[in-house]
DNA sequence: CTTGTGCCCTGACCGC
DNA sequence: TGCGGTCAGGGCACAA
C-alpha cells in the first residue's frame, strides 16, 4: 500500500524516465478511477502535453504538465507505475501513457481503488481531494512546535490521528504502527492524554522511520513496485507491521493485533504498554 | 462539529 | 479441483 516513501520512490523515479517528454496519445483502460471530467476531455486534453515535472502531495503523484494542466494520480491501495515498452508481467493496466520516445508510462492497479484527476493547475489544486491536506510528514518545516500544535487539539486515537491526512500527510497503516513501536506508544492511546515528551518520541520515530523507509525505496508487503516493477526493502526490515504471533524485535513477546476504526494495528504489548489513559 | 459505517474492487486464503 | 465465504484497506459519502 503506497504510503509518503512508496509513493516519494515513484516520484523519484518518475523525474529520472519522464520529465521533459510529451505525452503524444493515452488509453484509459478502466474509465471508473478518472474522477474529474470525462474521458474525452481527459483525451483531447493531454494528447501533446510535455511533463514538465513530477512532485508528490501527500500520496499523490502530481505530474505538472505544459498549457497549465495537471494530472494527478492516488495509487490508494495497490497502484503503481511501471515504465517501458509494455507492462510486463503486470495485467491491471488502467492507464498507458504513449511518450514522444518510444517508450510508455502505465497505472497498473489491481483493486481499481486509485483516483486520477486532470484539469487545469489551479482548478486541481483547489478542488477539495488536493486542497485540504495537512501539512507533509517529511516536510521541513513540520518542526517539533508545529507538531505539538496541531495534534494539542486533536481528539481520538493516536493511531487514527497519524493516519488522517488532514492532520498530517503521507502516513498509512504500516508506517503509523512502525512510528507508534519505535516511540513505544500503544496505538489506541489518546493524543489528549499523551504528554510533551511522548509527543516528541513520536515526532522524532515519524521523521526517522520514514527518512529510512524513502531510503529502502518502500516497502512491498501488498503490491508496490517500483518503475521498474522492483520491490522496495522496507518490508524485509518492518519493527511490527504484519508480524502478529512473532516475536518482539526488542523484547520477543508476541505481536499483537488489534483492529482500529476497521484497519489492522500491530504491537508489542510489552514495549507499548497501555499505561495511558484510553477513555 | 465529531465519530462511525459502508462502499469501491480483486486476489489470496480457508474449510469442506 | 472447485466453490462460496471472508479478509485486506485509503479515502470519501453519508449517517448519527
Amino acid at each position: 500500500m503506497p504510503e509518503l516513501p512508496e509513493v516519494e520512490t515513484m516520484v523519484s523515479d518518475l523525474n529520472k524516465k519522464v520529465r521533459g517528454r510529451r505525452i503524444k496519445s493515452v488509453r484509459l483502460s478502466a474509465p471508473k478511477i478518472l474522477k474529474s471530467g470525462s474521458p474525452a476531455f481527459f483525451k483531447k486534453n493531454i494528447a501533446g502535453k510535455r511533463i514538465i515535472g513530477i512532485r508528490r502531495l501527500a500520496k499523490n503523484i502530481l505530474f505538472d504538465l505544459s498549457g497549465g494542466f495537471l494530472l494527478a494520480v492516488h495509487p490508494k491501495m495497490t497502484g503503481h507505475f511501471l515504465y517501458g515498452q509494455s507492462p510486463g508481467r503486470f495485467k491491471h493496466i488502467r492507464l498507458a501513457l504513449f511518450l514522444d520516445n518510444g517508450q510508455n508510462l502505465y497505472f497498473n492497479d489491481m483493486r481499481k481503488f486509485g483516483r486520477i484527476l486532470f484539469g487545469p493547475r489551479e482548478k486541481l489544486e483547489n478542488s477539495k481531494e488536493l486542497k485540504s491536506l495537512g501539512p507533509d510528514a517529511l516536510a521541513g518545516n513540520l518542526t517539533l512546535k508545529k507538531f505539538k500544535e496541531i495534534l494539542s487539539v486533536k481528539k481520538g486515537k493516536i493511531k487514527s490521528v497519524l493516519m488522517d491526512q488532514q492532520t498530517i500527510a503521507g502516513i498509512g497503516n504500516i508506517y503509523s504502527d512502525e512510528i507508534l513501536f519505535t516511540a513505544k506508544i500503544h496505538p489506541l492511546t489518546l493524543v489528549s492524554s499523551l504528554g510533551g515528551n511522548s509527543l516528541a518520541k513520536i515526532f522524532s520515530a515519524m521523521k526517522k522511520i520514514l527518512k529510512k523507509a524513502v531510503l529502502l525505496r518502500g516497502s512491498s508487503l501488498s503490491d508496490f513496485f517500483d518503475l521498474s516493477g522492483e520491490k522496495g526493502t522496507y518490508g524485509d526490515r518492518r519493527l511490527v507491521y504484519g508480524r502478529v504471533g512473532q516475536p518482539c524485535r526488542r523484547c520477543q513477546t508476541p505481536i499483537k493485533r488489534i483492529k482500529i476504526n476497521g484497519r489492522s494495528s500491530y504491537f508489542c504489548p510489552r514495549c507499548q504498554p497501555d499505561k495511558e489513559k484510553f477513555k
